[in-house]
RNA sequence: GCGGGCGUGGUGGAAUGGUAGACACGCCAGACUUAGAAUCUGGUGACGCAAGUCGUGGGGGUUCAAGUCCCUUCGCCCGCACCA
């Protein structure tokens, strides 16, 4: 009688023994070579998804399969415990961030492990937990005392109703994301991280990441964002201050008609102090917020300050100084010179104000007489014209004599800018790391010493009021001063979660131990073979992290610099968007698809409006929950589903029938493995010579699938694996059942089945290796090996073809020669068909692949 | 605007310049079933009775040979965006 595939008993089965013999469970070891693989760690919401899925599952079938070949594999899990939801939660349902936290976990972590995860669970981590972020109060000590960290006067986007900073992408249209009120732009004292130090590195290297996504690698460096240019002095008229520019285009310094300094400026603060009309300016640019979007809808305005700069190269030229929204503080210098010939935005500020327009770089093979700027600033190569000394040259050539005619003056320096800033790292916030500062009246700012940490957060806080419950709370703030020990408060900031995930990947390598991190550990398992996660985080995140451990460098804590020698970026997991009459959302299980293709309301059998397919999100009810899945079909079946069809890195469409078809194939697979079409021979038995033709042609699918597998694994192509797979068993299926020795050829067949499909299909694998009569887990079992005299194949198919046209195939011996071929070729009834009455005028032969006749 | 990616059957997707559509989903027909579900067998790019012709967004080019390389154009997606 058949024994069906009950799923449910299966996995759990094995997931039991996994834990009972501890199979997963890694230790430093340096015997054999290291494999890191490392997905990124979740945000403990409470549920796993199905981008958790998918992105765990990816992870998973690296780590089996590099296990299988054998390395000494480090794959552990923890969780990105700190952040905002947890106080949200505190405020709404009344329960304490930690509780919540750790109940989320919990749940998670249940969810986690009934996918069969190869995880080493006894490395596990949550930020939140003191035995975490002790070590990152030290790590903060040592930039500390690197140079790497300090404080500073910044501006950041404030809510008053909240009494919150919030980040850019907390300000929607000018205003608090939850209160809805409007954003002010406030000067606060601020913790950053000296990321800028490494700019220079941090873009160089990216080169050097072979195994990153080249997207990933443009999109850090347009973040990091060099540029090479000047600062330059220009004197005031009248004035004894000096205004100072960057410019990348000192090249056409003679076509300038204006300079123009940020709202921000300290000389615009100045001048804003004695003129209520500049003062009213400003305000109305800094009303416009922070937010990038704010500033990209903003049109060009400006503000005549009556200033007059002196041009540093044309003698008794004047230029107007205007104040002007474009131009930020952040960058360069907070001041620009307009060039509007050669530059859009300054062309279009001069057209608006009626400033001059000079053209000072002409277009190759365009008369200069004749050349013009209407409303496109000319931004191209070319030859100086109107530009005094330097006439005549290329624009480099240009840059090269102005900048040694002004460094020689003295009235500018080359200089090379970054986009990238310093990382901001303080938020008014409760559920974070405490950063282990104290403010004392008369010693300033001192170091938390380190026999003092963890500084611990109090648990009895309230969330009942809007801002910090630090600052609020009655008695944890006020210390004595470590120095000086009089009375004194603690910092109440705590760390942006982005400085958790930072190093995380650092203390899996030895997780307990009471310091950061173990030389020792980290010198064998750093850096992370294979990372893999959403490109969501292809900047900060990553950034960050590379930031880290340069830092960590720098305080002798790592060797190397780059944290993850492979990067992947899994796509994003989709799914059809239903909305009722009445514009609400339905959950994919509210809704009924029809045989004649309508879509209606399960429960009303009202129509229903079928949008388009988009990434799962809570707000649009597209969601499949992971344990409906696992419940009704399996973790195999959910993992084979995640891995079938679509390439890893696109996005993929969740669909019942996708899952369904994967849930088949694992139930076919069990049938053809419980009752085998023919008796197999015990295991370990060996393949007799002297198969019939068929039979050895199976062999050969068996020995090429292992070697298809193989490298489709190590290319992450596991849809083509997938693929391969199905290939060999639906081979199977067809064996010359009666032909002497079919029975070995089909165990041989099945258990490399079973042994390919293991990375991802861990329990059902499991399972039907037993059922194959082994004893052990296939997680002790080697990868296969593919018989290379198998693989290669002694015939071979070649394609004929008339003038570039498929006419007929041939078969031909491994080794033949040209005139064999052609020979083979010109005999084919199709071929001759095709030459009648036509002339032959060369024949192209490729061995081994094709014959082309053209006539 | 700048940068990147992608356009292949009804659908997801395969194809080191060398037999386009592997492997699936769906669909069609048949078998088994009281029926449905499940399972099994066969078929399935388009046109054509067939021989065959046409087919990888459009146009052009290189080549004996192009989904693949080059030019051009259209469409979609993503990232960044007043960065001086």
């Amino acid at each position: 009688m058949t024994e069906r595939y009950n799923p449910r008993e299966i996995e759990a089965h094995w997931q039991a023994y996994w834990e009972r013999e501890g199979l997963f469970r890694v230790i430093d070891d340096d015997t054999r070579p290291k494999y890191y693989v490392l997905e990124m760690f979740p945000y403990p919401s409470g549920r796993i998804h199905m981008g958790h899925v998918r992105n765990y599952t990816l992870g998973d079938v690296v780590a089996r399969y590099k296990r299988a070949l054998g390395f000494n594999v480090l794959h552990p899990m923890g969780w990105d415990a700190f952040g905002l939801p947890a106080e949200n939660a505190a405020r709404d349902q009344k329960v304490h961030p930690a509780k919540w936290t750790y109940g989320n976990i919990a749940a998670m972590r249940a969810e986690l492990k009934r996918m069969g995860l190869s995880l080493d669970w006894s490395r596990e981590i949550a930020t939140c937990h003191p035995g975490y972020y002790q070590h990152q109060q030290a790590l903060f000590l040592d930039f500390l005392k690197a140079g790497l960290a300090y404080r500073k006067e910044s501006f950041v986007n404030w809510d008053p109703v909240d009494q919150t900073v919030l980040a850019n992408e907390q300000v929607i249209e000018g205003r608090g994301w939850r209160s809805g009120a409007v954003v002010e732009r406030r000067k606060l004292s601020q913790w950053f991280f000296k990321i800028t130090a490494f700019a220079d590195d941090l873009l160089a290297t990216l080169s050097t990441l072979e195994r990153w996504p080249e997207r990933v690698r443009l999109m850090q460096e347009n973040w990091i964002g060099r540029s090479e240019g000047m600062r330059l002095r220009f004197e005031l008229a009248g004035w004894s201050e000096t205004v100072e520019i960057f410019t990348t285009r000192h090249d056409t310094l003679f076509g300038a008609s204006f300079l123009a300094l940020s709202p921000n400026h300290p000389l615009t603060e100045k001048l804003a102090a004695a003129d209520p009309g500049l003062a009213a300016f400003v305000a109305e640019c800094n009303r416009i917020g922070t937010s990038e979007a704010a500033i990209e809808h903003a049109e060009k305005k400006g503000y005549d300050t009556g200033l007059k700069a002196r041009h540093p190269l044309i003698e008794g030229r004047l230029l107007p100084v205007h104040v002007a929204n474009f131009v930020l503080m952040d960058y360069g210098t907070g001041a620009i010179f307009g060039c509007p010939a050669h530059d859009q935005r300054d062309l279009d500020f001069a057209r608006k104000y009626g400033l001059d327009v000079i053209p000072v770089v002409a277009p190759p093979g365009i008369d200069p007489a004749t050349f013009a700027i209407a409303d496109e600033a000319y931004v191209g190569e070319g030859t100086h014209i109107n530009s005094g000394f330097i006439d005549g040259t290329s624009v480099a050539e240009g840059k090269e004599r102005v900048a040694q005619r002004l460094e020689g003056a003295g009235r500018g320096k080359r200089e090379t800018v970054f986009r990238l800033r310093d990382w901001g790292v303080s938020r008014q916030r409760y559920w974070g790391c405490p950063i282990p500062v104290v403010h004392c009246e008369s010693c300033g700012i001192v170091p938390v010493p380190r026999d003092q940490l963890p500084v611990v957060l109090p648990e009895d806080v309230s969330f009942d009021q809007p801002g910090n419950p630090l600052e609020r709370h009655p008695s944890w703030k006020h210390v004595p001063c470590p120095a000086c020990k009089r009375p004194a408060t603690r910092e109440t900031d705590t760390f942006d979660t982005f400085v958790d995930s930072s190093w995380y990947f650092g203390r899996f390598c030895s997780p307990r131990t009471d310091e950061p991190v173990t030389r020792a550990a980290v010198d064998y398992w750093l850096p992370v073979d294979q990372y893999i996660g959403g490109i969501e985080h292809a900047i900060l995140h990553l950034l960050y992290s590379r930031f880290f451990t340069r830092a960590m460098r720098v305080a002798g804590h790592v060797k190397l610099a780059e944290p993850f020698a492979g990067l992947f970026t899994q796509g994003m997991v989709c799914h059809e968007s239903y909305q009722d009459q009445g514009g609400k959302w339905l959950y994919p299980e509210e809704v009924a698809h029809l045989q004649d293709g309508r879509v209606v309301h399960a429960e009303s059998g009202r129509p229903v409006k079928v949008g388009r397919r988009e990434v799962m999100s809570k707000s649009k009810k597209n969601v499949v929950a992971p344990s409906v899945i696992i419940d009704g079909y399996g973790a195999d079946t959910a993992r084979l589903f995640m891995l079938s069809d679509s390439p890893p890195e696109r996005d993929l469409d969740w669909s019942d029938a996708g899952v369904k078809g994967a849930w088949r194939y694992l139930a076919s697979l069990w049938r053809m493995m419980s009752e085998p079409k023919v008796t197999l021979p015990p295991a370990g038995h060996i393949i007799a010579d002297g198969l019939d033709a068929p039979l050895l042609e199976t062999r050969r699918l068996i020995h090429r699938t292992i070697a298809a597998v193989s490298s489709d694994l190590d290319r992450f192509h596991f849809n083509r694996a997938v693929a391969r797979i199905r290939e060999l068993t639906n081979g199977l299926e067809d064996l010359p059942f009666k032909s002497p020795g079919a029975g070995a050829v089909l165990r041989e067949g099945l258990e490399i089945a079973v042994r390919l499909i293991g990375p991802m299909t861990p329990h059902i694998a499991d399972a039907l290796w037993q059922k194959l009569g082994h004893a052990t887990s296939l997680v002790r079992v080697p990868w296969p090996k593919a018989d290379p005299n198998l693989v290669a194949a002694d015939t071979v198919t070649l394609a004929v073809q008339v003038n570039g046209k498929l006419r007929g195939t041939i078969v031909l011996p491994k080794a033949h020669d040209k005139a064999k071929a052609e020979a083979a070729a010109m005999a084919e009834p199709s071929v001759l068909r095709a030459l009648e009455g036509k002339a032959v005028k060369k024949v192209i032969v490729v061995p081994g692949k094709i014959v082309n006749v053209v006539v």
